[in-house]
DNA sequence: AAAATATGCAACTAAATTATTGCATTTAAC
DNA sequence: GTTAAATGCAATAATTTAGTTGCATATTTT
């Protein structure tokens, strides 16, 4: 194929798996409904899922769904509250992906800076 | 369905308009292959497909959806150069992203401290 | 010009995602 | 103890996604 080295090895970019990790809580973020729940969990404590559906256009089950999605991203969790389930925003895994942005965009800042000695030179 | 007012409604949590403009960014991100593009483009400059294919063990195609993934998202570019078409990366919406999470997460410091405050009182 | 390289385009497949409906179960309220 | 409310579970359907293969096209290189 190509002559050169691959440019995924040549060069080890980013930690392969903090890379790993984070694209799991990107994708579970990557929806507007979703973001949504995140958004409304993370202003408020506890809330059900009949609350968190009278908001929105979709059904309770897709709410439901999508809560599932967020809680195996480790964005959520619950409580069972009497016959209420009541889900809470989880900081933890958001500090993670925050961290990965921050990477991306610092090894960014310094291809740039790179470019611009080397231009200087 | 709920005696209470919805919890979408109650509070207003975040912009909305922003949310549903980083959800098509973190939905691009939301895959370890993509990840993987944005953080080796990140680092180098220009790289082509064959270049940037040769790191995986997918085909060149699939890495070119990916990459035009990546570019309806806005994170990457192209440049035709000679018979190769060479990507970058390009900063602008990752930044819209990080803000995204830096909202969520302010907005979440600012709940743990009302209920704090609430709480000593 | 011929051969090799880099890429584009199209058809297709398999699997995952998003959302629905219908019914069962648990818990609270009257 | 009925009734109403909140939720869970299962089957299904439509759409999207991720990946492949095969072939065509454009550009270098020799």
């Amino acid at each position: 194929m190509s002559p050169r080295r691959s440019a995924a090895s040549r060069k080890a970019p980013l930690k392969n798996a903090s890379l790993r990790n984070s694209a799991p809580i990107f994708a579970a973020l990557g929806d507007e409904t979703r973001l949504r729940l995140v958004a409304v969990l993370c202003a408020g404590g506890a809330v059900s899922i009949a609350q968190l559906t009278s908001g929105t256009a979709i059904t309770r089950q897709a709410v439901t769904k999508h809560l599932h999605v967020l809680a195996d991203a480790g964005l959520v969790q619950h409580v069972k509250v009497g016959r209420e389930r009541q889900w809470q925003f989880e900081p933890t895994r958001l500090e993670e992906a925050r961290r990965s942005l921050d990477l991306i965009a610092r090894q960014w800042d310094q291809a740039l800076q790179k470019l611009k000695m080397a231009v200087e030179a």
